[in-house]
RNA sequence: GCGGUCGUAGCUCAAUUGGAUAGAGCAACAGGCUACGAACUUGUAGGUUGGGGGUUCGAGUCCCUCCGACCGCGCCA
């Protein structure tokens, strides 16, 4: 039986792998019949002259082989040019080297690809509707301030990762968290409460733990057109309330502006305070003593985290009777894992401890661990050029988030913040995010997209739609051509893994390097040459490019400009 | 002290979770436009992956140990 066959027209890299991927198998069962049954993983690997994919199935097959990886290679691909000589038709070369196969398609393959982009457009990628829920939670704040710098960034990874999560068909549902059950607030209503006294009085004492800024100002002067002096002679039973509820108001309202302006969309601003009064904080509660995860000592209610990897048991409920924090994250998750396939929170950098709690408290609440991921955006040193900008929130020295999308721009904001891996830190130089110059990775691969765009405006109109309704590329032969063709070809599977890794900063850089593909094809290759078919399949490949790089870059949250 | 994250080129970061000779960008040096945008590109140089030990065909990746940085370790949130 002949396990290949091309008559069905052109044959596509995944389907190519298959097709070897099930030859190998037979091979593999034909030579060595006792061996363990495995399957065939391919990578791509990092050194070009090793071809397009690998596969290591060799030196899992040496040990009951009883021979080296390199000797069962070549007598693999000796019996597969026996058993299945078609293959060379997708394949250019099928060689062993130092124990593993390394695959070569054929020119055609990435060809069909290229003609599968062009002809699919900003669909391409795209995967399927899948029947799961992710819930998201980022970003989240206390109701005491502006967004900063870290809010940022833990923005920027959860909105990129909602983005991919969608574009692979899951159902993503994002949440951010309002702190506002807790003594905090009391804190704020006395600063707030104080701004609107030196109002009146300069020498009105500012609260010792307050918050420091000015932010509070303007929304003390708001109070004192609109109510004047009436709140001056209150007792501070009477004032506090008001004074906590309009701070906290004023400041999620403002904290949303913000994450709008910087391209952040919520689905849900849960307030604690509302979870509490609603009941939900009790239930999660009873649903833990329910499953005698609990117990009580000194008239305090814990909950046994010690028992599910912990370090500490961790109080729920105080002796006067008040719910901790904790307790009311535990009626939070409890409720997002009911309603979520898979719960995800992105915490910033002092929340690592939390980590094994949240997974201990998911496991108690008897789900698999797993169905809770917590990941830790690391912290963030802001830089102008050589020298550290001071962030001291004790000093006073508050970056906002508003104060880094004026001075750089959302666009660089949103790259510069996913370019390294979430749990590494992240060194932001301001200086350099806003420089419109060759050393900003952003307008690197803006400019690629530009440039694409550049050369339809100097193309004949009927070729690019020529183009566009597809054309033959069988002069696509260049090595600078097919590696293009081969770089936006692993479109798909980066999103995949992007996704399945909670990896963004993997999407930074594979937009660097289509753009960099891209660059050195437009350096090698003339575009828009006399000979039709040449012209049509460049612009073809041109096409397919730049839909890849307008998605990668939508998903990251930054502009695609058709010129700069 | 206990726990977590991290330590990779002068700087900022990767490395498809155990694969091949550890890669990019910037900075340095030397080249490339009478062709579609030079905001581009080609090349050179730069490394004992913090140190040491172990596991195996194979380790930046896993285990142990030391060194160093940051962060947690409240009946705060």
């Amino acid at each position: 039986m002949n396990p290949t066959t091309t008559s069905g027209g052109p044959i596509l890299p995944e389907a190519a792998l298959s097709i070897f991927s099930g030859a190998l198998r037979d091979a593999i069962a034909a030579r060595y019949q006792d061996a363990p049954e495995a399957g065939i993983a391919f990578e791509a690997p990092r050194r070009p002259e090793f071809g397009d994919f690998a596969t290591n199935a060799a030196f899992s097959l040496a040990k009951a082989a009883r021979s080296s990886p390199q000797q069962v290679a070549t007598t693999l691909i000796a019996d597969l040019q026996q058993r299945a000589p078609t293959l060379g038709e997708l394949f250019a070369e099928i060689s062993a080297t130092a124990g593993f196969i390394n695959l070569r398609f054929q020119p055609e393959v990435w060809q069909a690809a290229v003609t599968q982009i062009v002809r699919e457009g900003s669909n391409f990628g795209q995967g399927a509707r899948r029947n799961q829920r992710i819930s998201l939670e980022f970003g989240s704040a206390n109701p005491t301030g502006p967004l900063v710098v870290v809010q940022g960034r833990t923005c920027s990874i959860g909105a990129t990762l909602t983005n991919a999560m969608k574009f692979c068909g899951y159902d993503v549902f994002t949440e951010w968290i309002i702190n506002d059950a807790g003594g905090q607030l009391d804190t704020l209503g006395r600063s707030l409460y104080a701004r609107y006294r030196q109002i009146y009085d300069p020498k009105f004492p500012f609260p010792e733990d307050g918050y420091p800024g000015d932010y509070l100002v303007p929304i003390a002067t708001a109070i004192a057109e609109s109510d004047g002096k009436r709140w001056t002679d209150e007792d501070e039973s009477r004032w506090l309330p008001y004074f906590s509820a309009t701070g906290r108001d004023t400041l999620v309202a403002q904290q949303r502006r913000t994450a709008e302006r910087f391209g952040v969309h919520f689905d849900l601003w849960q307030s604690e305070k509302e979870l509490q009064d609603a009941g939900a904080v009790q239930a999660g509660l009873q649903r833990l003593i329910d499953d005698g995860v609990t117990y009580e000592d000194d008239g305090a209610i814990y909950f046994r985290a010690t028992q599910f990897g912990d370090d500490k048991d961790r109080v729920l409920v105080r002796r006067d009777g008040r719910p901790t924090y904790f307790c009311t994250d535990v009626a939070y998750h409890y409720d997002k894992l009911r309603r979520a396939d898979r719960v995800i929170d992105i915490l910033g950098p002092d929340h690592h401890g939390y980590i094994g709690r949240l997974k201990g408290l998911a496991e108690a609440l008897g789900y698999p661990r797993d169905r809770l991921d917590a990941l830790i955006a690391q912290q963030i040193t802001l830089m102008r050029g050589n020298e550290q900008v001071s962030m001291s929130k004790r000093a006073g020295h508050i970056v906002t988030l508003d104060d880094i999308l004026d001075e750089v721009g959302v666009d660089a904001a949103r790259f510069f913040f996913v370019l390294p891996a979430p749990e590494s830190p992240l060194t932001f130089d301001l200086q350099l995010a806003k420089e419109q110059s060759n050393e900003n990775p952003v307008y690197y691969v803006q400019y690629g997209h530009a440039r694409i765009a550049s050369v339809f405006k100097n193309a004949d109109a009927a070729d690019v739609k020529a183009a566009r309704d597809g054309a033959a590329l069988a002069t696509l032969l260049h090595p600078a051509e097919l590696a293009l063709a081969r770089r936006i070809a692993g479109l798909p599977s980066l999103i995949a893994n992007v996704v399945e890794r909670l990896a963004p900063h993997r999407l930074t850089r594979y937009a660097r390097d289509v753009a960099s593909d891209f660059h050195q094809f437009y350096t090698e290759c003339k575009i828009l040459t006399v000979d039709r078919d040449e012209r049509l399949a460049r612009l073809s490949l041109c096409i397919a490019t730049q839909t890849v790089l307008a998605r990668v870059l939508s998903i990251i949250g930054v502009s695609a400009p058709e010129s700069m």
